[in-house]
DNA sequence: TAATCATAAAAAATCGAATATTTAGAAATT
DNA sequence: AATTTCTAAATATTCGATTTTTTATGATTA
């Protein structure tokens, strides 16, 4: 017999969260961070185990990172993690620069003053971070930076009034940041990311969209050709 | 008990294609016709019935159509069939216009002969369909003549060395068809489509890489007004 | 009468088991 | 020895049933 009408507040999931959405955004996240390596085979049996779930919720959330690019479905021979390559990463900052510098201009088309503050404040918690924090592990430290670096991206497009288009960008940024993390680990701050975000956060809240634009293209190609030459590196060691 | 190890060869799928994959081509085609409502609720006990199929399979699919943008996920809710929107019709098309004729310079950059040949065939393929055929119905006419169209305007764009690219490009392509046979069935040849297409497929294959990429997107630009002028007659009546 | 709460019905999400497919290895054949 | 064929183990896919959540309905109270 099973008495709990009564639910659990703690247990309970917020409105519209299921296990399926919660289980793509771990998958997702353990993905991006490099713990699941790159076209390694996904055992439904073992991923089963580590996350106590059962199959159905397990190939749900498969099923929509494979829509999103980190899985790849091969038909009757089960998910694995989407391989890395040159040519992807190429083919991921060549879209980059043009979608989103095209929902920047949208956005400066479109954005309000609300718009504006939250450029100004993704930009402020950004580069306001603790240089290095010693309570925080690397990875903690690492993860809150790249949350935040997410955020900032996110916000200046955000006014675009495109759902696909952000839809579109944030996957592509995602993916992009996959590539970072697996090959750019030693130097993340080589040049100075903090006075390319500033001026682009400028020339965006200042209304002026073709060097908005610009900008927003070159710091998408240099950390392109960056993550690119680790990567060749990587691959010829 | 069982016998049958021998395998029936009519009954047996083809390699990598599951139960899952068919239903979601099958759902996607009933949506893009137009057999489905759009923002009608999805009854997972219905089209568990309609398909004759299991639940899992059934979710895998819509799962996936989720992520193109032909349904809606909502968090405990339920599936339902993606709505149309004024909105939405205006960001498809201006998607299209950017993505594709995007994707057709790189194409032209990039094409070899074959490619050339592809779009060349396809061309002749879409402009010799029998006019109106006495054999088939109205819909299967309309089906083939998408078929074909589908296939002319990936032809074009197929050599960009872009998978993710062309991805996008077919997603926004099917999303598009969907509109256009949604409320324009009347008068599907209102402009003279073909010769359109005859002056992008020739620009292209000369490597005329501006003028190729502004005719297309002329061309997806009228279609898109077209659209947009029923839907409002539409919405107003 | 309107609003709130409890209850029942419907529907979605998840589970455990059954089925079908692929893969790997052994035996048989050329 | 190499190739093919068969067999068994592993794995992906699918099913039917269970659990959980939402939605609709009616009763209760202010």
């Amino acid at each position: 017999m099973t008495i709990s009408t009564g639910k659990d507040p703690s247990s309970t999931q917020a409105s519209g969260v299921t296990l399926a959405s919660t289980l793509a955004q771990r998958l997702r996240e353990q993905i991006t961070e490099g713990r699941l390596t790159p076209g390694t085979k996904l055992h439904l049996e073992d991923l089963k185990e580590t996350f106590g779930v059962s199959l159905s919720p397990l190939r749900e959330a498969l099923s929509r990172l494979s829509g999103e690019g980190f899985v790849v479905l091969q038909g009757q021979r089960g998910y694995s993690v989407a391989p890395v390559s040159e040519a992807n990463l190429r083919e991921v900052t060549i879209l980059r620069m043009e979608m989103e510098s095209f929902a920047l201009r949208q956005a400066i088309a479109c954005g309000d003053r609300q718009w504006e503050g939250g450029i100004v404040a993704a930009l402020h918690r950004l580069n306001s971070l603790p240089p290095t924090t010693i309570s925080k592990s690397r990875t903690e430290e690492i993860d809150e930076w790249e949350a935040e670096h997410r955020q900032f991206h996110l916000a200046l497009i955000s006014a675009c009034q495109m759902p696909l288009l952000l839809q579109f960008c944030t996957t592509l940024h995602d993916l992009s940041d996959r590539y970072r993390r697996l090959f750019l680990e030693k130097n993340p701050t080589d040049r100075d990311v903090q006075e390319e975000h500033i001026a682009i956060a400028n020339a965006t809240v200042t209304r002026q969209a073709d060097k908005a634009a610009d900008l927003l293209r070159q710091h998408i190609e240099r950390t392109g050709t960056n993550v690119l030459k680790s990567l060749a590196e990587n691959h010829s060691k």
